[in-house]
RNA sequence: UGCCCGAUGGUGUAACGGUAGCACAGCAGACUCUGAAUCUGUUUGUCAUGGUUCAAAUCCAUGUCGGGCAACCA
């Protein structure tokens, strides 16, 4: 027996198309380091489908000893904000968390591209530092911007005209567009380098109105991929950017700005989703047209995630915010990483998520049930059980001494030893969930019936022997006896009742709002069929409550996960105030009675 | 319409010319002081037609179906 079969076996590395292509790399030694990044433009906050792409990118760069920028794509300061910047950042440090975050690969603050001299060429680079724990305060670091690059990217410009590749163009956008449609070269195409550059100088001095003009990049007029009849590079718009000020009226186009972006910070590899497969011959043709020193960045695409019951565009996620139709981009039911977050999910388990959909190039529908195990798989481990009465009914044990107390042991976590004991009062009035009593039960109901029998947890087997209506006949209390020596450990413990429900003192119960969250949405394809995804909004997505707890969830923690027992798992939500608890659910338990009673 | 990409059970994925496997979901059962978890078993699949080959999910051709692009968005 060797020695390595004694090892505990490694976490399972993911594999898939990308992975092998970035080890076969690593294997010919390619690069002197993977280096990939995550690039969001701040328009909007981050959902789990970026979810997915930061598991790829951090993933890479975690499993090959490489690092992974964050970069802000700011090329459009007409859409984006600081808010959205912000936000990117807390959600990306928390889904990275403990898992690659001394991969997360950033810049001194304020630091732009150095100009530098590669191979007796000037050339522009910004590498990145690591923000491992120790090694800066976190204040000096901050994520990369491609608009950090302006200066660079409109001295790139300036080379391809030099080299008569690019040119200013005067077409209207619709004529622009009827243009390239029909694959006619523009009239401006074969202006001398010497007129481009002094037009081009012009449209940065803002001597030209918006749409007046554009910088072009000279390819071709006519062939089979749009994106290769003299695409845009450079557009006029007298804008405020969040980042640069008043700086600039000229803003580079995406695919312009996107592949320099990558170079700059010495990207190998530039992994984005499947749309954009049919530029990636625009991507390579600006890297190569410049005659850069230093090795290219390589485009790879993958297919973006779709999950049923949920809606992915950043355009109509804020539509529901704007909307008030959920109470922002952090609303527990959003597929947002913050509402993710807010709804209870750690970041572990939208990882486990990532990791078992995989990375093809296949456009499928990822079947919601796949992030629910996820969720479900990762608390049920590590969430402390807790007695808790959503809607209650109330029980008298009409056997058991008025004004006693006993204090009962009940475990913390079945599924983890260490998380200990607690102590939960018991007492003649109780309060049981009204679901686990039926006056004519259902076939294979094991819960109180009248007549009936049926364990409460950690405590005692009760009969029901009476059934106490109002007036209208509205159920108000159950009449029970208990077998005082059936309680855990007691004489008649052992005894054998189908059904165990949880419990709590009516008298030491504490009443907290709990927020009962589902699915946005009653399709499975919200907008199949062009049908408008507002037109099937779950009605009861979301139901307030007010529910007793065991009294030792007062002292319940936000960072802590909990399981009502037989229930659903919850989690505090930042509402919470002391003495004014607020739970969110944040996926319910399996229900498989629930299954089986709508068998009828 | 042109160009690009894709197609493996209900869903998502693996198999890289040599036994079609895994996960989720489903179903059946065991266990249970959570109708949870756990455990056991199980239904269902290579888009079609040709070709290459001793051998094809895999290579080739054609077709079918699906997705993407044709923004002064990214």
């Amino acid at each position: 027996m060797s020695l390595e079969n004694k090892e505990v076996p490694a976490a399972p590395t993911p594999s898939d198309f990308i992975r092998d292509i970035v080890a076969a790399h690593v294997a010919e030694n390619k690069y002197p380091r993977i280096h990939t990044r995550f690039p969001p433009e701040p328009n909007g906050y981050l959902h789990i489908g970026h979810a997915k792409s930061i598991c790829l990118n951090f993933g890479i760069a975690r499993e090959f000893g490489g690092v992974c920028n964050l970069r802000m794509d700011d090329t459009n300061p007409a859409k984006e904000d600081i808010e959205y910047v912000e936000s990117i950042q807390a959600d990306v440090n928390w889904l990275i968390s403990a898992w690659a975050d001394d991969k997360l690969g950033l810049k001194p603050k304020g630091k732009t591209p150095e100009t530098i001299a590669e191979e007796g060429k000037r050339d522009f680079y910004l590498p990145a530092v690591l923000s491992t724990p120790n090694a800066q305060p976190a204040t000096a670091l901050e994520p990369f911007y491609a608009s950090d690059y302006f200066d660079q990217i409109y001295d790139y410009a300036e080379q391809l005209i030099e080299k008569g590749k690019a040119f200013v163009c005067d077409l209207t956008p619709e004529e622009t567009d009827e243009y390239r449609r029909n694959g006619k070269a523009s009239p401006f195409r074969d202006r001398s380098p010497a007129e481009n550059l002094n037009l081009f100088q012009r449209m940065k001095a803002g001597e030209f109105p918006d749409g007046s003009r554009v910088l072009r990049a000279k390819i071709t007029v006519d062939a089979a991929n749009i994106w290769l009849r003299d695409p845009l590079l450079y557009r006029i718009k007298k804008t405020d950017h969040h980042h640069t000020g008043a700086k600039w009226c000229i803003y580079p186009m995406y695919d312009f700005a996107h592949c320099l972006s990558d170079y700059i910070e010495g990207i190998t590899h530039s992994i984005c989703t499947l749309e954009f497969e049919v530029h990636r011959p625009l991507y390579d043709w600006i890297l190569e047209s410049l005659s850069l020193p230093r090795p290219l960045p390589h485009q790879y695409e993958f297919a973006r995630l779709s999950l049923s019951y949920t809606i992915m565009s950043k355009r109509k996620l804020m539509q529901l915010v704007d909307e008030q139709l959920v109470t922002g981009w952090d609303d527990p039911r959003m597929p947002t990483i913050s509402g993710i977050r807010r709804r209870g999910v750690t970041p572990e388990a939208l990882r486990n998520f990532a990791y078992n959909i995989g990375i093809t190039k296949y456009n499928g529908l990822t079947d919601v049930s796949v992030l629910e195990f996820a969720i479900r798989d990762d608390l049920n481990k590590r969430s402390l059980r807790r007695l808790a009465v959503l809607r209650p009914i109330k029980v008298v044990i009409t056997n058991y001494p008025e004004g006693k107390v006993e204090e009962l042991d009940a475990v913390n976590n079945p599924e983890d030893e260490n998380a200990g004991k607690r102590k939960i009062p018991f007492a003649r009035e109780l309060f049981i969930e009204r679901d686990d009593f039926a006056e004519v039960p259902p076939p294979k109901f094991f819960r109180l019936k009248p007549g009936g029998e049926v364990r409460l947890k950690y405590a005692y087997i009760i009969k029901c022997e009476e059934v106490v209506k109002d007036a209208a006949g509205n159920l108000v209390e159950l009449r029970c006896t208990a077998d005082l020596d059936s309680k855990t450990g007691g004489a008649t413990s052992a005894r054998k009742v189908k059904g165990t429900i949880h419990w709590v003192s009516a008298a030491h119960a504490v009443d907290a709002e709990v927020r009962l969250y589902d699915r946005l949405f009653t399709e499975a394809e919200p907008e199949k069929d062009g049908r408008d995804f507002k037109s099937v909004l779950n009605p009861h997505s979301l139901e307030v409550i007010t529910a007793k707890l065991e009294p030792s969830l007062q002292e319940a923690k936000p960072e802590a996960r909990y399981q009502f027992e037989r229930l659903a798992y919850f989690a505090l939500d930042l509402d919470s105030k002391p003495g004014q608890l607020v739970f969110n659910r944040t996926i319910t338990l399996k229900d498989a009675w629930a299954k089986e009673a709508h068998k009828g």
